[in-house]
DNA sequence: CCCTCAGGTTAGCGCTCGTTAACCCATTTC
DNA sequence: GAAATGGGTTAACGAGCGCTAACCTGAGGG
């Protein structure tokens, strides 16, 4: 019989490709025949794994906000107890941690804040307060190297950043340079961004 | 009768909540009947003005593709041409008048990157090419500005603070400090986002 | 006074989509 | 060796969609 991780593999592999194709063309731009098309089955039988559409893509969005929280506060907490570095290195940890997962998981990152409103209102009140909480991480964080900049401009600091952070779906890739370069470069904007931010509202 | 300009508005109405409602719900999400309903007509009314939902969604991402070329090149154009302040107050104009719009038309900002996909292959084309000059009109001025940037960095900073400055959309708007000083801490982040991509494209 | 016509209306067609029903077949379990 | 079960199949249903057809109306223009 298949082992315990290939048994989850399927339904993994479900998840992956509807991710992939969400972010491409959108919710209801896919149907679920071209999902099952896409792992080899077809049609009604994602049905014996998931009891509908809606229901992969809450699982999608749920495991994408937590895996940004529980990861972001695993780093807080190391880059925090050490001290080594002060406030500064927490910082870049959150930003290279993101930046990891904008890099690797493109579709997973267009779709976070893209679909969310096609989510039952359960759903997205849970990952609404998830990505709050992830949001109000950053923003003591940010904060703690900042004190200058108060909290509501924090916040939209950290908002945009985001939207910093998360463009490179929108870039073909053929034409970025490498991986690590792409990484510096992003790390090295949002931390210009959040420093200029602190700046400016020092002098306000 | 009526006059040349109320003979537009119709249209005009139509655009915008067909805008409103696309960025809110996606384009596949929302019906021909809720347009209608939006400006007070009631579903196939609306093919008096448009020959389609597809031709509303076209009209929209070029008009906005090809307002935000025209409104770049007359900024260069203008600041570059009294050479005051040099080449960082080109680029001062030009990040002014992307937050200007992302600021003043949210909706359009959202769909603008979000629902180009569902558009016909010759109107995606022609929004493609004209998104490609908006950016490469940046990269020049940036690479005006940061000599020591390479193009494809440039190309890759340009594309990550449109995601920064396009991310007043997620914004809960009451919590936003007011809309000037939202305005000068984007265009501060903007400004050293650029900066801190040049200094570490030099230190490399 | 009729004609035109812009700008609406409602009814309904055809298609696509998510979902269910009914059936099938290996493989494991007793 | 039968029975149960996991994982798949095809057929089909019902709802919702974009769009067309056919009809209506009120305001100019000759």
């Amino acid at each position: 019989m298949a082992t315990r991780t290939d048994a989850s593999t399927r339904r993994e592999q479900i998840l992956k490709e509807a991710a992939r194709l969400f972010a491409e063309r959108g919710f209801h731009g896919v149907g679920v025949d071209e999902i099952g098309a896409a792992v080899g089955i077809s049609g009604p039988g994602l049905y014996r794994h998931f009891p509908g559409k809606d229901a992969m893509l809450a699982e999608l969005l749920v495991g994408i906000s937590g895996q940004l929280l529980t990861g972001g506060r695993r780093r807080v907490a190391e880059a925090g107890a050490g001290a080594a570095g002060g406030p500064g290195a927490v910082l870049d940890s959150l930003i290279e941690g993101h930046i990891d997962f904008a890099l690797d998981d493109r579709p997973l990152i267009t779709l976070h804040d893209r679909e969310l409103d096609r989510l039952r209102d359960s759903d997205r009140k849970l990952v609404r307060q998830l990505q709050r909480q992830y949001v109000e991480l950053w923003v003591e964080v940010v904060r703690d190297v900042h004190p200058e900049l108060a909290e509501p401009p924090a916040r939209a600091a950290v908002h945009a950043v985001f939207g910093l952070l998360n463009s490179t779906p929108h870039l073909s890739r053929p034409k970025l340079p490498g991986r690590t370069a792409t990484a510096a470069l992003l790390h090295a904007m949002a931390r210009g961004a959040f420093a200029s931010a602190a700046e400016a509202a020092a002098k306000a």
